[in-house]
DNA sequence: GCTTGACCTGGAGCCCGCTCCAGGTGGGAT
DNA sequence: ATCCCACCTGGAGCGGGCTCCAGGTCAAGC
């Protein structure tokens, strides 16, 4: 299974990224133009997906695009934009503690109701035996 | 400050709603017909208010509106769905549950590859004296 | 040799959840 | 009396993030 490159098939099995997706992520840039075969399909290597893991990891913590297009530059402008790209990742984890916290808290109170739901149906044990 | 009542503004500053959330809740019958004065204008009740904080609990927590509308369904049919909401919100719970979980999944990932970048920054003191 | 199916492209369409607009009404402060 | 501002309605528009489609190209298995 050390194949050194993947279809496109392969990579969403792997990544959970539809083919769609795939795509449109090539499209508009924040993947890189994928290699091909002859016949001009892709073909991608295990940097690719490596890349993919990490958009994965900002779209699920909810990092929109643009700014994700942002990252994407900072990293093929080369090395001399680690600081940016830190910066850019500590923003990121910043708001991320703050939706859980806020995730948090929210998921409290639902669970208050529940709680409260329960007393109501405590004091009347059978639906239609009030 | 006892007012019994408030006005759409008062109430989008207490809630976070904006004006046209407000109004758009009540189109799609998210948020029940609510009150109004002789000249037609929206007066809000504490309950009104009480609700619109649950509304925000499960939007903060990513319910779709949809479900939101079910919810709310059953819980003017009266008391006799409180199981079901409890059954709604349990399920919910889970999924924020889940969520909370990937988040922090996706976090440490991210928090690791800032530790990574830092490294090279420690192998590369000096930006351009490399 | 033919079918099947994974893949290609460009572009249109879709869903969600608002958000904005035009044109109009009322009511409170000065 | 006047001004201004908050509010009203119905309906159109929008931004984000995909998702779908038509029409076509290879490649491998039967």
């Amino acid at each position: 299974m050390s194949t050194s490159v993947y279809t496109p098939g392969q990579v969403a099995e792997e990544t959970g990224f539809s083919l769609d997706t795939l795509r449109y992520y090539e499209r508009i840039g924040l993947l890189e133009r994928v290699g091909r075969n002859a016949a001009g399909q892709r073909r991608f290597t295990q940097q690719d997906i490596g890349w993919l893991g990490m958009i994965r990891c900002l779209r699920d913590t909810g990092m929109p695009i643009a700014e994700m297009l942002r990252f994407a530059e900072l990293t093929r402008e080369g090395e001399h934009t680690i600081r940016d790209r830190i910066a850019l990742l500590e923003a990121h984890d910043r708001r991320v503690e703050a939706q859980v916290a806020n995730l948090r808290e929210k998921q409290a109170a639902l669970r208050n109701k529940i709680g409260y739901y329960r007393g109501v149906i405590a004091e009347t044990p059978c639906p239609a035996a009030g």
